[in-house]
DNA sequence: ACAAGGATTCACT
DNA sequence: GTGAATCCTTGTA
């Protein structure tokens, strides 16, 4: 699922960012997943049926969302890490500061600070109906570029980053500062 | 009850 | 490249 997502667009009311950088989260199987420890009052929602958001506030201070991929009782998420803006541009330009269009949603926390996504959407269903949308790209992408994901601190061989080659929109990779030496 | 540390971002050097 | 901001979740006692 997760290299099918790059290309799909995600809009919330007058903003719609296309993805281009997304990771994927196992449940027990998978150390550096929240839900590697079983289930939580955090993390139900990757327990949850497929189509709603996973939120999640990272270091006290920026939401990141997830798309829950798996059938219910089985815990997986896709992060959604990075993408362009392609409507809604004077939006989200306002949400994001002295931030330059490149980087308006390039990252987790950035890419839900221009769709203004946070602790209210925890859990939404996202395949249709709601405030908040998942459309997906049209044909899937032909060329996925695939690495260790960013930030984690265990399960640093596993590649399960996936972004577009090449497009300016994914974000700058940074090796986990736990793993570094 | 307490301590540790994080699926990050930004300003500053 | 370095460090701070900031608070919630989780493991352990």
């Amino acid at each position: 699922m997760a290299p099918a997502l790059l290309g799909s667009t995600l809009r919330h009311g007058d903003v719609a960012v296309r993805l281009v950088e997304v990771e994927a989260y196992e449940g027990a199987t998978d150390a550096a997943s929240h839900a590697a420890r079983g289930r939580t009052a955090r993390n139900e929602v990757m327990f949850g049926p497929p189509g709603h958001l996973y939120v999640y506030l990272a270091y006290g201070m920026h939401y990141a969302c997830n798309l829950v991929c798996r059938p219910e009782g089985t815990a997986a998420g896709v992060l959604l890490r990075a993408g362009e803006v392609v409507e809604g541009l004077e939006v989200a330009r306002r949400r994001r500061g002295r931030a330059v269009d490149r980087d308006l949603a390039r990252g987790p926390g950035r890419l839900c600070q221009a769709l203004a996504i946070g602790a209210e959407h925890k859990g939404i269903y996202v395949l249709g109906g709601g405030p908040v949308t998942l459309t997906l790209g049209t044909p899937p992408p032909t060329e996925v570029a695939r690495g260790p994901r960013v930030g984690v601190s265990v399960e640093v061989d596993r590649p399960w980053r996936f972004w577009l080659p090449g497009d300016p929109y994914v974000s700058d990779y940074r090796r986990s500062p736990r793993a570094r030496r």
